[in-house]
DNA sequence: TATTATTTTGAACGTTGTTCAAAATAATTT
DNA sequence: AAATTATTTTGAACAACGTTCAAAATAATA
């Protein structure tokens, strides 16, 4: 065995990873404690910043696998062939349905704040391009007459605002929807987004 | 004087708060900590939990104070009398803007979390009530057909829409619209949510 | 097998929020 | 006014946290 170095290094850092996403799914983000993380990766407590420069970078790993599932989930609810608003819905619904599936792995994402001056390793800043990929073709069949920058524009500020319904509503804050009405403001928000994005929705064209 | 006891306990809690406040705005919610607060309002260490029960319960009241600015400068962007898109337009454009000039006081309302079991206060709680309070009436001149529970969900549907959008921009996060474009990109999310409330945009109806 | 390079370890450090007995102060009673 | 009681203020002490680092253990090489 001539790469035990770097096979025991990537096994720690696996069994890291896990053991952290575990204590998130089990506490959230903010029960995750860096003795608790080592014992349960049977490892000593320094080892953690032997195999990651902080507990913030492990949480970035963390959120990385959170990301490309819920990029799968995503993917699999496309729709190719259907119209736009069906696609649009699907894709909405499937955000909706991870978030509530998987709670606290997806309130890690956003909840997580690197420290002031810590700028994101771009390894995980482009894991995030799947929340708004699928996004892209059904929208600009709505709006044939954006460009690409726009367009690209208008994807991310659907996604946030579908996001934000999330967010308000499964952190139970006042101002959020009831959860169990949650799929259903969802519909009736990307159905309205996607009646007022329709050509010849314009009040002047009336 | 008679009242001294309860002037001086006012007295405190008012300096404390002063001080949070300025704590966050200096350095956000991450950087508040109880030593320099206590230092800054001129007491001892321990005095902060003689007026208040724990530094979360500080940050609610300092979070109830930017959401009562944040109200006034909600009702103050209103435009009784003119159309529905209008006055949601302007209510969309004083959210941003005191989002933008407010950042560090305003990312504290949402950044905040209470410990796991503790419930908010109701007195914090209801100070939220001036997020959605502006919109109902102009949503409620788009939508007639909704009654007065749905009004005031689609309300607080339409506040986390735009509120996400602004959120995930000034958080810089890799999905959320650039800075620079948050004014537009929140326009054209209204203006689309205007056009598709609008009886008559409902495809059956085209 | 001996030597060198690397990794693993956990005690120790600095910083946090929070507590609490003692000291200081205000209110009340004599 | 003085003495007594009630309340508040204080800051040292505590537990829990992320992080470091010299020493011990282990792997690679000579």
């Amino acid at each position: 065995m001539a790469t035990t170095r770097e096979e025991k290094r990537a096994d720690l850092k696996r069994r890291l990873i896990e053991a952290a996403e575990a204590q998130i799914l089990e506490k959230g983000l903010a029960g995750l404690k860096a003795r608790e993380v080592t014992a349960q990766a049977g490892c000593a407590l320094g080892a953690l910043y032997n195999a990651f420069e902080d507990l913030d970078m492990l949480v970035l790993h963390v959120n990385s696998r959170t990301l490309a599932r819920l990029g799968a989930a995503l993917q699999a609810a496309r729709r190719d062939g259907a119209d736009a608003a069906t696609e649009l819905q699907a894709l909405a619904r499937a955000y909706v349905d991870f978030a509530c599936d998987n709670q606290r792995l997806w309130s890690a994402l956003f909840e997580h704040r690197l420290p002031d001056g810590v700028t994101m390793p771009n390894w995980h800043r482009d894991d995030h391009a799947v929340l708004i990929a699928e996004i892209i073709a059904p929208l600009g069949a709505l709006r044939p007459d954006l460009d690409p920058e726009a367009l690209r524009l208008r994807a991310q500020t659907t996604f946030a605002a579908v996001h934000g319904v999330v967010q308000l509503s499964l952190q139970g804050r006042f101002v959020g929807v009831p959860q169990e009405c949650l799929v259903d403001e969802v519909a009736a928000l990307v159905a309205t987004m996607t009646r007022g994005s329709r050509p010849g929705s314009d009040p002047a064209g009336a």
